[in-house]
RNA sequence: UGACCCAUGGUGUAAUGGUAACACUGCAGAUUUUGGUUCUGUCAUUUUAGGUUCGAAUCCUAAUGGGUCAACCA
């Protein structure tokens, strides 16, 4: 249709069929965001997050926080506070916090009520016959031989395995629904398993735990959860999802499916994200090169910038992989509003100017951010030697490079113009410094005889710097689309050797004693945050995004 | 060679039977004491074939292409 009010924007897939749910009488909008505490979260998760959370709190409703943990040999506690916060951080807040194990009474006596209806039984198959006997996606399955046992034998041996009489893999719970069903996960699912293991909140409570198929729907339905929102993947799961529903009478909680998130040179899964961990390719679950939101947030990304991004790459059911680039358009937008203006040179080349007078020191006031005045001014030192970066001084420079060369003038940010007399070389060829003359009357912006300078340089006083590590980032992959990496490779073969690159460089001392929540920009360079590594004596940077370099992409070509 | 899901610029997302648009990216220019920001302009889109209709990106059928499913994972 024609118009859209400005402003007004279109409903994705979800809000519609929230908005026909509503206008059918649904009173509530209780949605939730469900992880299995067995990894860290990632950015992935940040968009089903940001739906779950912006759609109950869009329609007035309700999100739990809801941990499936059903499986206790790949879960602990240690997920389930890093999940927690993280969430937090992105700005979150959940009305109820449960856990699917909360619920393991309220399943196992459904699982009696549903032996006892006829719909389920005890299968005393190896895993192996069951593999086999399930058929594939063009052949039918067999029956067990253990299907029609009698309600009483199937309830006592069901009550048997919970109490701890077999072993693992000795016998499992199956609901009895349709071995020739076109659809696998119908062919007598398996609702429980024994697992001798620990959990990380019922401890040896249980031996036997619900399968993801059997706990999911009733967990939502206790919730009384009106839209469960998961992946695509889920969607051949939906009439299992609404079987165990159906047959067992209670609250009817529906599913609907989005497309995950795909990000250029990024892989998502967390068996794969363990594995960077594990093998040690990065430092942690917390290396700023990988996509978790803890990650993320350690490489100086904000909150605001993840929603923003969230929000930007919709939401719908076809597979999408999103520009990498998108993202740091969303931090990018962020921090040029907010983070505070600082000169910081990477890679130092000592400039001396020859006429400004050994041993003064002027201080200049500098702006700490263009584009919000109530962030002020701060003090920058200014002296005879000063560092500047190798990139802004070139000895043959091409047609349009406006920085610093031979001959050539060039203004220092926030002082003076300089212009280059003299290029001092070490023995080997390499440039050791550059003697420099300035013009005492620029300092305001203008120049003792009107005469513009294009190039605008950042820089620091020598003597008043400090030295600082920092970390530059890029790309963990060298593929722009990471899920054609065969399964069975080690997935080294792809792996940016350039991915991390770490300096140390010189910073204006008005960043010593900054706190690590604050963001900066590195004049001409990038967005910097402070890593958790930092300490007084060393401070640590790691380098969010660069700034568009538009001179980069000029000088490639 | 099954069932199900999906198909709009390079990448995403809209248009819900009536002029295919917005964002990112790319490109060009203006402004600029950040080659940043901002601003302006610009390249580029309905998988194919039938059908319904005055009119189809939209509805129907088929083909094609992509994806998901054969863990006692979630």
């Amino acid at each position: 249709m024609v118009n859209e009010v400005a402003g007004e924007r279109s409903l994705n897939f979800l809000e519609e069929i929230i908005e026909e749910s509503i206008a059918k009488g649904e009173k509530r909008v209780h949605t939730r965001f469900p992880p299995e505490p067995n990894g860290y979260l990632h950015i992935g998760h940040a968009k089903s997050i940001c739906l779950n959370f912006g759609l109950a709190k869009k329609y007035g409703g309700k999100c739990n926080l809801r941990f499936d943990d059903t499986n206790p040999v790949k879960e602990d506690v240690e997920y389930v506070d890093s999940i927690k916060e993280d969430v937090q951080w992105l700005g979150f807040n959940w009305a109820e916090e449960h856990y699917a194990s909360d619920y393991f009474d309220q399943l196992y006596d459904w699982a009696v009520e549903l032996i006892e209806k006829g719909l389920a039984y005890v299968d005393d198959q190896t895993q192996e016959e069951i593999r086999l006997t399930r058929g594939t996606v063009t052949v039918p399955g067999k029956e067990s031989p253990w299907r029609n046992r009698g309600a009483e034998e199937n309830k006592d041996l069901f009550r048997r395995m919970k109490e701890g009489e077999f072993a693992d893999g000795d016998k499992v719970l199956r609901a009895k629904i349709d071995m020739a069903h076109p659809n696998m996960l119908m062919r007598d699912p398996i609702m429980y398993r024994i697992i001798h293991s620990e959990h990380h909140r019922t401890g040896d409570k249980w031996c036997i735990y619900p399968m993801y198929d059997y706990a999911h729907g009733e967990s939502d339905s206790i919730e009384k959860i009106t839209h469960s929102i998961c992946t695509l993947e889920f969607d051949v799961h939906r009439p299992l999802y609404d079987w165990f529903i159906e047959k067992l009478g209670i609250y009817p909680s529906h599913q609907y499916e989005f497309a995950r998130l795909n990000l250029t040179y990024t892989m998502m899964s967390k068996r794969r994200l363990l594995q960077l961990v594990q093998e040690g390719i990065v430092t942690g679950w917390d290396d700023p090169r990988m996509p978790t939101i803890c990650a993320l947030r350690r490489r100086g990304y904000t909150p605001e910038s993840i929603r923003a991004f969230a929000d930007k790459v919709g939401v719908a059911k076809r597979d999408n992989i999103i520009d990498y680039s998108l993202l740091e358009f969303c931090v990018r937008e962020d921090l040029n509003r907010t983070a505070l203006r600082r000169m910081a040179v990477l890679d130092p080349i000592k400039v001396v100017i020859t006429n400004y007078p050994e041993g003064k020191t002027e201080i200049i006031n500098a702006v700490n951010n263009p584009e919000d005045e109530r962030a002020g001014t701060r003090e920058v030192p200014f002296s005879r030697e000063i560092y500047i970066d190798r990139d802004d001084f070139m000895e043959d420079p091409p047609k349009k490079y406006y920085r610093l060369s031979p001959g050539a003038e060039v203004r220092l940010r926030y002082a003076y113009l300089i212009k280059c007399e003299e290029v001092v070389k070490g023995a080997d060829g390499d440039i050791k410094e550059l003697r420099c003359t300035y013009d005492p009357e620029s300092i305001g912006g203008g120049s003792s005889d009107g005469r513009k300078v294009k190039g605008v340089i950042h820089w620091v006083s020598a003597a008043h710097a400090a030295k600082a590590e920092m970390r530059l980032f890029d790309r963990l992959f060298t593929n722009e689309d990471t899920s054609d990496i065969a399964e069975d490779k080690t997935f080294k073969d792809y792996l940016n050797p350039d991915s991390l690159t770490v300096v140390t460089g010189f910073i204006e001392p008005s960043l010593l004693g900054a706190k690590e929540v604050e963001k900066f920009q590195f004049e001409r360079v990038g967005y910097f945050c402070i890593d958790r590594d930092s300490t007084a004596s060393k401070m640590v940077f790691n380098r969010t995004v660069t700034l568009k370099d538009s001179w980069a992409k000029m000088a490639a070509k």
